[in-house]
DNA sequence: TGTCAGATCTA
DNA sequence: TAGATC
DNA sequence: GACA
């Protein structure tokens, strides 16, 4: 567990405490404390009564530093044991955001309102840090949007702006500066009717305590080496990286979100990279993804662009945008991405086999609506499996309910069982992460060799009797050798000859693979990808087949490989973890996609 | 400025 | 090899 | 789009 998350499990847990005392007597309201005592390690007694203060006052106390959620660090040492605390080596890399103040500012509150921060700065040299500051970064400049039909005869619709030329922000003179409503309305209301409860108490009283030992243990084990660069931690220095590794962060439970709003317009706009063609939106939608999912996982409302600037993740650009959104509850980027193909691409790409590239070649052709590619509008040309694709459109577009996708592996097991009971066969996937609905069906085969047998042969049995008992339909993707340990198999399939039609995966891996295969088929996507990327980042790579080291890539073009490497964990999906230093996570835990 | 995962199947 | 998909 |  990371320190950030332990500051946001503790903020959940205990933002019901709000809810006791009167409003106007909560002069910490919102306020996100970093209090920094005598002793790290120890909460104090003094140091727990201050705590209880704080919260008592309608604040927030963050058992450890990021800079993301903290609004103000208190302080009664010096600089040193303080950049200790905060595991920074200079007061100048606290952001201008989170003043450093003495406790008596805290205490100051009870005069009726609280001092001005600058009056109790702890450091002179961080006096103008200033909690109340607001982006009043350079404002950029506004920008005309260029001929709005350029594209819609063009071929490329790649989301051509470029950032240095057209702004997220559109000239209001094309959007008459329709004086939004505030965006508060939109997101303002945590209708705090709860009340606090039972469960807040810890041991003494101190509902934190527990967290203490457990944050400065977690603190440890996680600055030690994962610095997340994968670099030699050089001296005593600890810089904060901006980066992070997605696998390696749970996420919060958080039932709902502070920052939906914001979220929503994101998505929104995300959706609509989605559709474009070019590399660089297919890694916008990888950056907002990102975003989005720090947002959802984040304790606290954003209310200015540096609080989201703090967020890794989330630079310069999208910062503004969530400032926009903030102040005008719109995003005047998501009109300008709204272009007329966006609509025609999303239907293209429904169906199964027709990616970016023959959603954009048909349009260009003419194509606007299924219809148009049923008729083969503009002469255009449909693979085999696009025919299936085409036909089954609705069924292949929508989800089953669990219950169905069980109810199909169930037909399914015995068959295969019945050809050898030696297999191990599981079903995958979302179902596996316990998703209540299933995309399609993924089914993961593989063999002891214990009795010196293997699977080899049966995936062609098993295919060849789904199809006799008409529970395979039809094929989308055959395997490379159907006799082999190793096959991939992808169609459709139905419970019984009433039942709409699901997609069905089959994955067999030799036995000695099982755990990275669990690993790689239980997913999800982007949870693989992090995981892998991390790998990567330690010198590792890894695939289904299992966690590789000394894989030698070409320089010039590094998907290449020049050396396959060598095997140092494929059995079980705890080893990778472990190596990795990817903190365990049970299958319905490994979720990230947005 | 390069990287953001790594593999299989099809045409 | 590129495109689509897992 | 963000980050090293
Ligand atoms: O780009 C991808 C897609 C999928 N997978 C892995 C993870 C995923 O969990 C598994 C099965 O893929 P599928 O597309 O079926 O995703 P799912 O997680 O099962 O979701 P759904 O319910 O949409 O099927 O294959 C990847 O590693 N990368
Ligand atoms: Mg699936």
């Amino acid at each position: 567990m990371t320190p950030p998350e332990y500051a946001a499990k503790v903020l959940t847990k205990f933002q019901p405490l709000l809810d006791r005392t009167p409003p106007r007597k909560l002069f910490l309201k919102d306020k996100n404390i970093f209090y920094i005592g005598g002793d790290l390690k120890f909460a104090s007694k003094t140091t727990r009564d201050k705590m209880d203060f704080v919260r008592k006052k309608g604040g927030t106390v963050v058992p450890v530093y990021d800079p993301s959620i903290v609004t103000h660090i208190v302080t009664d040492t010096t600089p040193i044991p303080t950049l200790k605390a905060l595991a920074l080596k200079s007061l100048t890399e606290i952001p201008d955001h989170i003043p450093t103040v003495l406790w008596s500012w805290i205490t100051s509150g009870n005069r009726g309102k609280l001092e001005f921060e600058w009056m109790h700065a702890a450091f002179s040299s961080r006096i103008d840090a200033d909690s109340s500051k607001r982006s009043s970064k350079g404002k950029e400049a506004q920008f005309p949007r260029q001929v709005a039909g350029t594209v819609s005869g063009g071929v490329t619709n790649s989301s051509v702006i470029d950032d240095d030329h057209h702004p997220q922000t559109p000239s209001s003179s094309l959007h008459p500066s329709s004086a939004a409503p505030p965006f508060s309305s939109a997101a303002n209301p945590p209708q705090r009717t709860r009340h606090a409860s039972q469960q807040c108490n810890g041991p003494e009283g101190d509902p934190l305590a527990e967290y203490y030992a457990l944050a400065a243990a977690d603190q440890e084990s996680a600055e030690s080496n994962d610095s997340s660069d994968g670099e030699m931690p050089m001296d005593e220095v600890v810089k904060q990286s901006r980066r992070g590794f997605t696998c390696d962060q749970r996420n919060t439970d958080n039932g709902h979100c502070l920052n939906q709003g914001i979220i929503d317009k994101l998505q929104e706009l995300m959706e609509l990279h989605k559709e474009k063609l070019s590399d660089h939106d297919r890694w916008r939608v990888f950056s907002y993804s990102k975003t989005i999912r720090a947002l959802r996982n984040h304790p606290v409302q954003i209310k200015s662009y540096e609080q989201a600037r703090a967020i890794k993740g989330v630079g310069d650009k999208t910062a503004r945008k969530i400032e926009e959104i903030i102040q005008t509850g719109e995003l005047r980027r998501i009109d300008w991405e709204k272009t007329p193909d966006v609509e025609s691409i999303k239907n293209f790409k429904g169906i199964y086999d027709v990616g970016p590239h023959t959603a954009y070649q048909w349009y260009n052709a003419g194509c606007r609506t299924l219809d148009d590619v049923k008729a083969r509008k503009g002469g255009i040309t449909l693979t085999p499996t696009q025919k299936i694709g085409v036909e089954y459109y609705d069924d292949i577009n929508s989800r089953m309910p669990r219950s169905e996708a069980e109810q199909i592996f169930n037909k399914i097991k015995p068959i295969a069982l019945e050809i050898d009971p030696m297999l191990f066969i599981e079903i995958m996937g979302s179902f596996r992460r316990g998703k209540a609905d299933c995309g399609d069906i993924d089914i993961l085969i593989t063999r002891p060799t214990h009795d010196g047998k293997t699977h080899a042969g049966v995936i062609r049995s098993l295919l060849t009797e789904l199809h006799v008992r008409q529970i395979i339909t039809e094929d989308l993707a055959t395997p490379d050798n159907f006799d082999g340990l190793e096959a991939t198999y992808r169609g459709l399939c139905r419970l019984d000859f009433r039942s709409r039609r699901r997609r069905i995966d089959i994955l067999a891996v030799p036995y000695e693979s099982r755990g990275a295969a669990l690993l790689y088929y239980t997913g999800d996507d982007i949870f693989n990808r992090a995981i892998r990327y991390k790998a990567g980042s330690m010198g590792y790579s890894l695939n289904q087949r299992g966690l590789f080291t000394a894989v030698a890539r070409d320089p010039n073009d590094r998907r290449k490989k020049l050396t396959k490497g060598y095997v140092i964990a494929s059995e079980t999906e705890e080893e990778i973890f472990k190596i990795l230093n990817v903190p365990w996570q049970e299958p319905h835990e490994r979720v990230r996609a947005v």
